[in-house]
DNA sequence: TGCTAGTTTATAATGATTCTAAAAAGGTGT
DNA sequence: ACACCTTTTTAGAATCATTATAAACTAGCA
């Protein structure tokens, strides 16, 4: 089905916690931002077998190597990620703990004029923190 | 002294940790990033008397809250500080782990077009992540 | 139907950060 | 200097997100 080959291809064996983890995920009309708790809340409310955590973190971690999410530098005890693998960059509001998208178009081009050497640039992501 | 006066303005009692701990975060040439294992590193080297560690997480948050610090949004497994409390944005070498200034005018102007209802920015930071 | 490497799982370990509550120190007024 | 009250420091315990462990399970393949 949709997912076997998504993972396949990537070298994950599409196992069942994987492509039921990959429905909660990405079976979704909006992206969404989520934390480790989040999802686990997500799986246990839409999947009727139990996912061990162990296995929530593992797979987090392999979606994310290949790209199939992406961590959102925050400052929170609890690591963000994002379904929306775009290049795009955030609002937090502070008073409710919220990510909200904020999209490549949103943001005026971004020039980094400083250089170093020997490195380039892997990515450039804005956050915006709100307040009331 | 130098940071007796300061500390006074913030409803701070000037106590000795304290003061000692201004000598090591603001007495230096340039303004540096650091953990708080950095930071209690750096006080065990340059104060004789020790100061403990829930003193330095007090003292490193007290001073956060009054703007003498800034935390750095990063996704690290230890919160990041900056005693650069200037409007500036960051590179994260991702092989070091090591995070530069940028200097805000080493960024173009940054132009946030989208608006949230009832809420206004209380700040922007650039991220850029740097690789090989 | 085995075989093997990859995966899942319960559970323990780790480690940064926060909490606790008692002792110490700062500030103020006498 | 002293008493008094509040803030601060401190050692140690608690918390809790995350990672490690190692045994059981499974996908893919011969
Ligand atoms: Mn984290
Ligand atoms: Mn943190
Ligand atoms: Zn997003
Ligand atoms: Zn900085």
């Amino acid at each position: 089905m949709k997912y076997i080959d998504k993972l396949r291809n990537s070298g994950l064996r599409p196992t069942k916690q994987r492509l039921q983890i990959c429905e909660v995920l990405f079976d979704t009309e909006k992206t969404f931002h989520f934390t480790i708790n989040d999802l686990e809340k997500k799986i246990k409310k839409q999947v009727s077998n139990k996912i061990s955590l162990a296995t929530i973190y593992n797979t987090v971690h392999a979606f994310e190597k290949k790209g199939y999410l992406k961590q959102i530098p925050i400052n929170s005890n609890q690591t963000y990620f994002d379904t929306n693998i775009s290049d795009h960059h955030h609002f937090y509001d502070l008073k409710d703990e919220k990510l909200i998208d904020l999209e490549h178009s949103d943001v005026g081009p971004i020039n980094i004029l400083k250089k170093i050497d020997g490195k380039k640039i892997k990515s450039v992501e804005v956050l915006v923190k709100l307040e009331d």
